[in-house]
DNA sequence: AAACATATACGAAGCTTTTCGTAGATGCAA
DNA sequence: TTGCATCTACGAAAAGCTTCGTATATGTTT
């Protein structure tokens, strides 16, 4: 199941913040752009009936918290653009995104450990061909 | 402008057979999806309006050839892309990526050479503040 | 020339997404 | 208890995407 965007953005709120009522969503997302109280609450009415979210009914409101977890709603999202934007071409995408987005060192090193470890399985498999 | 995933998937068409009509690229959509004639075609003449794609009036039929860039349209998706579901961190969608793809020692080996070239600059950077 | 194959143009239906207005319920305050 | 603030529910409009049917033009074949 793919968030749209709108969706993406309270996604993000809930794992940023937990369970959260509309308000506070609605705060939330009011930091960054214009979007009345009743979007919000539509939306999020639509993403529990998706499934993308469960609640639970106080008295007064409802406290929504997000069901996908960041992880897989990630790797989805990553499956997905990596097949419509690069028909499947993972390293072409990676070498796309460290080309045009800049990284603090701390950052780059990270993905340097990453790498080497895959380098090393990669080499085990190349061996057995 | 961003394409949609069915414009995507002619633009790509485009780009590795050069300009062609909408029999042919109808054809090579086929081959992987259902999708009728006509629609391929008026998928076409929408992205022509949009000015995605530019034709050549033949006697009997047209041929099209992709106006943007398969380098300018990618980055801008993955700009969009990084924003939306990574929220803007880029070394987050790389490190993504790269734990759930796999790749060949020699593409894991071109990245590692680039990331070399930007730690380097990142260590400049780095040194300036 | 007549019939046929094949092209474009066009309109429109069906769906999804985003947005908000309005109505009705409910807790709280005066 | 009456009214105010605030909540949910609901409907619906506007826009964009995808799909295809039908009409019409135009080469090609017989």
């Amino acid at each position: 199941m793919k968030p749209t965007d709108s969706e993406l953005e309270i996604l993000h709120v809930l794992w940023a913040n937990g369970p959260s009522t509309v308000r506070q969503v609605h705060e939330k997302l009011s930091q960054s752009r214009d979007i009345g109280y009743t979007t919000a609450l539509k939306l999020m009415q639509i993403m529990y009936e998706k499934g993308l979210l469960s609640r639970e009914e106080d008295s007064r409101s409802h406290t929504y918290t997000a069901i996908v977890s960041q992880e897989d709603t990630q790797r989805n999202l990553v499956d997905r653009f990596v097949e419509t934007a690069f028909r499947g071409s993972a390293s072409k995408l990676v070498m796309q995104v460290l080309g045009q987005h800049k990284a603090s060192r701390a950052e780059l090193d990270e993905i340097k450990n990453l790498l080497n470890d895959l380098n090393r399985d990669a080499g085990r498999s190349d061996e057995s061909e």
